[in-house]
RNA sequence: GCGGGCAUAGUGUAGUCUGGUUAUCACAUAGGCUUGCCAAGCCUAUAACCCGGGUUCAAAUCCCGGUGCCCGCACCA
């Protein structure tokens, strides 16, 4: 499906629409509906269920998303998070002032004031990229961060926070002494991050609120034992910097064992990397040829992280590969950093009595983009049906409960629906329209379950108290009793999660 | 940010060039009749010209500004 239709039938039944529509509508803000709050909520869960699941030792916490001015100075947002932008008043195309000035400044732009950029051009007479003339602009400098006064006073200063990493390593140091003063510890984060985007685009892919999923995984370097017998057989479809720089688009398929022997890659890498893969293949369920590991260079990745493979998926509404996800290997920037920053000292000693600064792996998840794409790998049109093939646990009301008749049938199946609510099995109930078209309305939100009281039902007899049990995608029925529902409707409705290390 | 295109019920649209009756049609939604396990049929109802200004006797239609969306460029620490 094309993005225009998806997002309209996403809009028509309340998954999703844009900010402040009556107004006209801003830019990079979207809304939830019913629907996509709860499948939100639901993939959230399933985040939650998977990656922290990974050990005893990771912890979800949830910091403040305002961060001091001092957090972003240290962090590096304040000065790096920011595009300087040259115009060219001819041809009207805008570049980074850092491309631009590439030749005759190869050691690039960081540090520099719009006023000293501007000298640079006139004193050096550089011309535009595009079409050679020297009328260009002086640049624009643009933070991304939505800063914001602070306080009574308004003169201290405070960002919302431009990705929820911040909060994992502002908690460290306490989070060191509520853990078990072990390594490694993961600390994760689910929430909202803000970047006041300067075009704002392709709907849920670069808004100007988004959420996050990130786990962060402070380790020392010297040692961080993973079980990798566990994946070694896994085989990977990764794109290789190598590879690219060959022309490939497509991945190869490489097992882990290998991309850890010959590939250069530590093994508590390749690890994360494949416990990643199967969150994507197995709990999300995208077709695995639709997902690639696409290895940034040198070039492309921020200059703190080491290794970075981003985990792509394949999305038909949008034309290609879109990043849903990555595997950062920072290094020690952030708590050097921080440490450096606020003047305390983040290391920590082991009980083998050496002391580290601990490195971090980080794994990351864009939740929005991933509901988007939910949708896109998801929702299939079957003829004149459409089908929204969610995972069971994903699916925003599980259960669907139809009376056959209405008048007949619709005490027993309200009371049947208020039961399974009360045992824990979210449902919805309804009694308008056929039976046909309530189980077609299901289908398109994704409901993989849907209960009909009919006659049987209420007669006496052998049948009395069963009803059936419609599957969304194979369409068949089975009759069971009222008594074995739960049993039979819980276990598709958990996430998988993994064995913990 | 730049350039181009577009904006009509919940959704998709006709009408705009060439200003003029009660703004077209389909689907969806709600109610009724009928039917009773996969979007059936009939009747009825709800519901729209993106926002602001201008031209005109008269603006969905022409002009200006804004907002939003799409495409390309640029950007995405």
């Amino acid at each position: 499906m094309k993005s225009d239709e998806l997002f309209a039938l996403l809009r028509r039944r309340g998954v999703l629409w844009p900010s402040a529509e009556i107004y006209g509508g801003a830019q990079g803000l979207y809304d939830y509906g019913p629907l996509g709050a709860a499948l939100k909520r639901r993939v959230e869960e399933a985040w939650v269920a998977w990656f922290p699941g990974l050990s005893h030792d990771y912890y979800v916490i949830e910091p403040a998303e305002i961060l001091p001015e001092a957090v972003v100075r240290a962090s590096g947002h304040l000065e790096n998070f920011t595009d300087p932008e040259i115009t060219c008043e001819q041809c009207h195309a805008s570049f980074r002032a850092e491309t631009v000035l590439e030749k005759v400044r190869p050691e690039g732009v960081d540090g520099l004031s719009p006023t000293q950029i501007a000298e640079i051009v006139s004193a050096r007479q550089v011309r535009c990229p595009n079409c050679g003339s020297a009328a260009l602009s002086v640049p624009r400098s643009f933070n991304l961060m939505f800063g914001m006064d602070f306080g009574v006073t308004g003169k201290e200063r405070a960002y919302l926070r431009p990705e929820t990493a911040q909060g994992s390593y502002l908690s460290f140091a306490r989070m060191w002494d509520v853990g078990r003063r072990a390594l490694p510890l993961g600390i994760a984060v689910v929430g909202k991050a803000y970047r006041n985007e300067i075009a704002p685009r392709q709907l849920l892919f670069r808004m100007r609120a988004f959420t996050q999923a990130e786990l962060q995984i402070f380790f020392d370097p010297a040692t961080f034992p993973v079980p990798f017998d566990s994946v070694r057989d896994e085989r990977l479809p990764v794109l290789r910097v190598a590879r690219r720089s060959a022309g490939e688009e497509s991945p190869e398929l490489v097992s882990a064992g290998d991309l850890a022997a010959s590939g250069g890659l530590p093994e508590f890498y390749v690890f994360h990397l494949v416990h990643s893969f199967r969150f994507f293949r197995d709990v999300l369920r995208y077709p695995a040829d639709r997902i690639r590991l696409f290895e940034k260079s040198d070039a492309e990745r921020a200059f703190y992280n080491r290794i970075q493979f981003d985990i792509e998926v394949r999305l038909e509404s949008l034309g290609g590969f879109k990043e849903l996800g990555a595997v950062h290997y920072r290094g020690d920037y952030d708590l050097r950093r921080h440490s450096e920053g606020s003047g305390r000292d983040l290391s920590v000693t082991l009980s083998a009595g050496t002391k580290v600064l601990p490195h971090v792996l980080e794994l990351t998840f864009g939740v929005d983009r991933n509901v988007w794409a939910l949708a896109d790998v998801h929702l299939v049109k079957d003829g004149e049906r459409t089908i929204w093939r969610l995972p069971p646990y994903l699916a925003p009301v599980p259960v669907g409960v139809f009376p056959l008749m209405a008048k007949e049938h619709a005490a027993y199946a309200l009371r049947l629906s208020d039961d399974l609510e009360s045992q824990g099995i979210s449902n919805r109930y309804d009694e308008a329209g056929a039976i046909g078209r309530r189980y077609a309305r299901m289908d398109e939100v994704g409901t993989p379950f849907c209960i009909t009281v009919d006659g049987r039902t209420l007669e006496e007899g052998p049948d009395r108290d069963t009803v059936t049990l419609r599957d969304r995608d194979t369409r068949s029925q089975e009759r069971l009793r009222v008594t074995d529902l739960v049993a039979r409707l819980r276990p598709a409705l958990v996430a998988p999660r993994p064995r913990r290390a």
